[in-house]
DNA sequence: TAAAAGATGTTGTCATAACAACAGAAAGGG
DNA sequence: CCCTTTCTGTTGTTATGACAACATCTTTTA
């Protein structure tokens, strides 16, 4: 187990290596192994662990009653997920976790986690502010796609997509996280009516594409 | 101020009126008062503080650039908001929170409230705790509706919706928080094509609708 | 109670996006 | 290197929802 890594996590943020060793074996951590595809946390399950990443991807959906998929979130190495059920118990997950490659993952009982320690465990109040801080970041996520997806139009969404982007990482230039399959799931839009708007803004002069290559002009400046 | 009141409210849940009161200063708090249509933060500002709702009701909007508003929440007497960009100092805001009656708001500065307090003040813990819990719960709230809204037709959101709602309730029938236009906010729709929607379902025998009352009927029975 | 303001349902038109089907490009694997 | 698989863009058809305009009904306020 790679302690020093672990450290370095937002999670464990603040300890060291030695500190995350003897909380792990407090928190009584467990770690598992997946193929791709594997499904780890499927949608109706109740949890009452947070999974870290260790190695691989993993891929948080929102499938429908009709099969209708929709990405929520990709976490890599370092990264958790369904810290929110975790946190909630009793809630029933509306998503599923999927390891979109081989990956390795750390789960960890958040109930241990966020009981007052009866060791006088000083590391344990760091941990919770972390899991606030982790926590209060998802849910900024989840606001921004829902302020993406409230545009009605595809071109909208697509628009306060990338600018916020090129807002986010100052500069016009960026390449995105997504495929054009993923990037449709994430806006719940259709992808070839996705590759169509991306084509029409291209000929507009509006934006230059290559793949998952972003170039914005003559927007609204936002700099 | 009403400590007895403070104390049962979910982020000092667990406190007693006393321990809340000497809380109270630790934490700088501080009371204001809105009108109607008194805007409390705006879409674009900086925020330390959170805000509890004494009285009154303020609701959490997102106004895109074309004016189009949609409706994150409302939040009532004891409930909090901004409390996610107060745990992440330096983000700006991407909603809007505004009084929708005479209301009165207690800020708390979060910097304060997630420091490890100086004074061995044994509640610190005991909040920050809470503030996890809420914060969790409005992750949930988020990604519930992404999930109705990932629906593409008028009819799967409302259905999403609806049948959440009284599997939540225990019910097929109940009264939603929303009028139409809210509703439609919600969901992301034109709120005439909403009702044209609830129209056509109810001539269809699949639900019964009197306002902001429903009754589903003939679905697959979520009990 | 009258008047005004707000909420809801209805209809028709028009723009838009979903969907299906396909072709070409890129990537991955033997 | 070829073969397979995945990804991407294009087109045409069709269903759907946005939008405007209006009538009805409710609630509020004077």
């Amino acid at each position: 187990m790679d302690f020093l890594f672990l450290s370095k996590t937002l999670l464990f943020r603040g300890t060291t290596p030695q500190e995350v060793e003897s909380m792990l074996s407090c928190l009584h951590a467990e770690q598992r192994k997946y193929q791709k595809s594997d499904v780890i946390y499927r949608a109706g399950n109740r949890v009452t662990s947070l999974g870290m990443v260790l190695s691989g991807n993993v891929s948080v959906e929102s499938d429908d009653f009709w099969g209708n998929k929709s990405i929520l979130d990709y976490v890599g190495p370092g990264q958790v997920f369904a810290e929110t059920y975790a946190c909630v118990p009793g809630e029933a997950m509306m998503v599923s976790v999927v390891a979109s490659e081989p990956t390795t993952v750390l789960f960890l009982d958040t109930g241990r986690l966020v009981q007052v320690c009866s060791n006088t465990c000083e590391y344990h109040g760091k941990l919770i502010r972390n899991l606030l801080f982790i926590s209060a970041q998802k849910n900024l996520n989840l606001s921004r796609r829902i302020f993406y997806t409230s545009c009605k139009s595809i071109r909208g969404r697509l628009l306060s997509y990338l600018s916020d982007q090129a807002i986010r990482r100052g500069s016009r230039e960026f390449a995105i996280p997504f495929n054009r399959q993923q990037l449709a799931d994430y806006l719940s839009v259709d992808r070839s009516a996705l590759s169509n708007e991306l084509s029409k803004m291209s000929r507009e002069g509006l934006i230059r594409v290559d793949r998952n290559h972003f170039l914005l002009l003559e927007m609204t400046d936002p700099f």
